[in-house]
This record gives structure tokens, sequence and C-alpha cells, in this order.
DNA sequence: CGCAAGATTGACGGAGTTCAAGCCGAGTGG
DNA sequence: CCACTCGGCTTGAACTCCGTCAATCTTGCG
């Protein structure tokens, strides 16, 4: 749960945004990834009255499975990880929020799942009923959302090929790539891509173990797909079969 | 892909319900699972002018990974498998749909995945577009669609808990159970519940094999979990262990 | 009846898990 | 400044659940 500190300049960035985004939305420079992006400029105080910023300790909750779902939120800095248990202490990571993203969803009044911090993370909290005014008040809001809910959905249908049909090299493969694509729309370096959560997350999140997440590492690195100048940050030195492995083409090797 | 004849009563009743409904929005009897359901009946003729009822033969296609996502459907009567394929043909099915749910999301203007007849199937097919235009007119109706894909979203993690974490026995008591709920829902025989799909789909949708679906039904019906009245009834015997099991609180056995 | 497709069962092998030992690196305290 | 410690990561060896391959059975249908 420690967070890295070799590399550190882009992080100190995000906090630099974060902070400004929870005094003044005005001022938020991830609005435009973030279902705020979808309102005026000039009605952004509907928003901002209604919001609270918090910050969140890596390793801290930000949600409880089965709590009641009073309020909804935006990653503003940080990320966090969506994840579910079962009865005997299984866990499975659903996913990982970076800046921009939403969570909170529920449907039967209680959320679905837990969220807990990886690194020091600022959140914009909406109370879900004050949220719902000001969509009907402007729906262009509530539109954008389904468009973001319908694309985590689709997030979340690749997952399920994931997790379902791909060896371990090709989860991993997938994972590496998907993360890169992430930071490219953050802005963010995407090639040499630093990975913020350990590795027992991401083992929890490609449905394996800690131990079949290390073999796998280091099988990419001494077949050179990959290099590891350290534990939380991979060049993808070999795109090409990267995205091969990744889309299940061939996985001689 | 050959539809069961021994227990065709149920169907030959949504087949009636289907019938109506392409002819009539407002005498479909499955409106209120569908978003339609969220209009109110007055405004309903806007629904059924840009609405279009199509039949698909079991095993015909009604979405192709990657087409132009023109449409969106409902379905109205019978079952739909969605799913997507890795290169080398690995599958793997994102769910099952049954009568008032709904597909055709798509986030980049094509469809993220394939959509199958599992068996003689009514669809009410309307044109992207046209439906924006109502929904415009209609917020009510986006908000209902939003509850729906959160809902879905929802599901899906459940899936993915599933797919990632547990075992092949803990996989097909969840799918059981999960078939009983649903079918409860359309109030349609929820014991002895009837399974549409084939074993080929069942292990695509769990991300098993064929052998292993078919040695784990074996299992739970020897240790009296379920009966097999046919290979397409399965009676939920011993509805605490299946819970259980579902869950992964003990898997003992 | 006999075929074809789907489902079941068996034998075997392998990818990934489990258990256990060792390693590395950051933080701590003497 | 270095030894110590502790958590996370890596590596190794044995095992296991599930996949693969192949044979047999069942069922619906011409």
């Amino acid at each position: 749960m420690t967070t890295a500190r070799p590399d550190r300049k882009p992080h100190d960035n995000r906090a630099g945004a974060a902070r400004a985004q929870a005094k003044d939305c005005r001022r938020c420079e991830i609005r435009h990834l973030a279902f705020c992006g979808a309102l005026d400029p000039r009605n952004l105080d509907e928003i901002q009255e209604i919001m609270q910023t918090r910050h969140i300790n890596a390793g801290d909750h930000v949600i409880n499975e089965g709590d009641e779902a009073a309020a909804v939120f935006n990653i503003a800095s940080g990320s966090i990880k969506l994840y579910k248990l079962l009865q005997d202490g299984r866990c499975q990571i659903t996913g990982f929020l970076q800046p921009g993203d939403f969570c909170g969803i529920a449907t039967d009044g209680t959320y679905a799942y837990s969220a807990e911090a990886l690194e020091p993370t600022e959140i914009c909290s909406m109370p879900r009923k004050k949220l719902e005014a000001v969509f009907s008040r402007h729906p262009e809001l509530e539109r954008r959302l389904l468009a973001i809910i319908s694309h985590e959905l689709s997030v979340a249908q690749d997952q399920m090929l994931l997790l379902g049909r791909k060896t371990a090299a090709e989860r991993l493969a997938a994972f590496l790539l998907r993360q890169s694509e992430r930071n490219e729309r953050l802005n963010w370096p995407s090639n040499p891509v630093h990975l913020p959560m350990s590795r027992a997350d991401i083992a929890d999140y490609l449905g394996l173990t800690i131990e079949t997440v290390s073999r796998t590492f280091t099988k990419l690195k001494e077949e050179g797909t990959i290099r590891l100048p350290s534990k939380t940050v991979v060049e993808l030195a070999h795109m090409d079969r990267l995205r091969t492995l990744a889309e299940g083409g061939d996985a001689t090797h």
C-alpha cells in the first residue's frame, strides 16, 4: 500500500489539479473527463454547492459493500480500487479508478462493492438525492452519465472475456496495455507506465494469485516484451507482442 | 442450438405475449420490465412509431461485434446470448437476455459484442437516432435506461467475481440460482428451471469447458443438490446448499 | 432404423495454485 | 552509518482442479 517515491513528478501535478478542484469546479482540470463536463460552465455552481471534497489516505475505505448508498463520487486525484469479497475472503477487484472516474452506482439503495484508496486520494462527494435534483434541471448531465456507465459496462464485458478465457500472460499483457491507454487519456506518461497498485491488487484484478502475477512479470521480462526499471514502473518494450498476446492472437512462447 | 420440445408450455405463453406487443405497445405484457415502461401510456405511440418487431430464428445473429450500432433492441419473447470472441476462437458469453431485457449499447458507434438467438425470438428494434429524439422529449425514459444499465453493470461485477474467483461448482450453483431468480421476475416457473441454452453456452458463460459443466452437473446431482428431469430442466432440490456454494461459503464435498 | 448433434464419462496432462523458503528495499533505531 | 526488521516480492517444488483428447451414450429426426 506504500506509494512509490522515485517517480513522483506526475503525481504532484495531479495533486495540484485536485486542490484546485476542491476549491473551485471552474478550475477543475479534469472536468472534461467527469460527468460534470457536460454542464455549461455557467451552471457549475449547482454542482459546486452540493459537492464536498474529501481527502482519503492510502488504504482507507471510501465505500463499504452493503452500506446505504447515500452519495456518489468523482475521483479528483489519486486512485482507488473497487472490489467484492466472497464469504471465505476470496477477493475480486472489479476496477481501478483514476481522476475523472465515477463511482457509487447502486441499484437497490446499497453499494454493491467496496472501494479503497491505493494512494492519497481526493474525491468529490455528492449526496445522491441532491444530485438527482440537479439532474432533473440538467438532463445533459444524465445523458453524459449514461454514456459513462455504458462505457463502463463495455469495459466490464472485456474484463469478463479476460477472466473467463485468457491465460495469465494474456491477462497481464491486456492489463498493462489498458493502464497505458488510460494514462494517455489523462496525458500522463503512457509508456514507462506507473502502477500505483500492489502485486496482490493486480492478482485480485486479473483473477490470479500473487505468485502467478510475479512469475508472469518475470516471463514477459525475460522474453523482452517488457522491462521493469522498478517494481512499480513497467516499460512496454514490444508493443506488437503485447497486443497480440492481449487479443489472444498467438500465445506461443 | 436446437430448442427443447418436452417442456414447451411456458414458451408458448411467452410467444403469445410477444405477438401482442408486435402489434401494439399498449398491449405489451412485459412493458413494465423494459425501459418503455417508464413512459406514460398515453405517449406510447412515440415509441411505437419508431419501433419495428423482428422475428429471429434460433441460431441467427441479431448483432455482429464491430458493426455500426444503428439500432438498439428490446427482447419481446425468446432469449438471446451476448458474446465476445478472441482471435483464436475462444468465446466468452457476457449475458443471456430474456423478455424485457435491453441490448445494443455502444460507446464508439460500433457494437462491442455479438448477439445470437437461442430459440425463436421476437425483438423490438429502434433506430438509435430516432430513439434519442424521443429521449430528449421524455427524460424519464433516459432515467429508466440509466437505472437498467446500472443494474447490468452491477450484474457484470458479480460475474467478474464468479469468473475470477469461484470454483466450477460455485459457478454452476450461482448460475442456476440466478436463472431461477430471473424466471421469478417474469412469473415463469422458478423452481424446476428451464435452461434454453446448450451445455456449450453455459460453459462459455461460466468460463469453463463443456466437459467440466457436464461433470459438475453430475456431481451436484449425485450429492442431491439438484435433480435433472431432462437435459434442459433443472430442479433445485437443496436451495441452502446451492446458496452456500454460490456465495463461496463452504466448498466442502 | 440409423444418423448426427449434443451430452456424458474416462484417462491423462498442464496451467495455475498452494505451501514454503529466500530476497529485496525502505524505514528505524542504536 | 550500518544493522535490523518488516512487508512486499520472487522463486522453487509439489499438488490439484480443470482442460484436452477420445470413446461412448442419448435423443431427436429423417
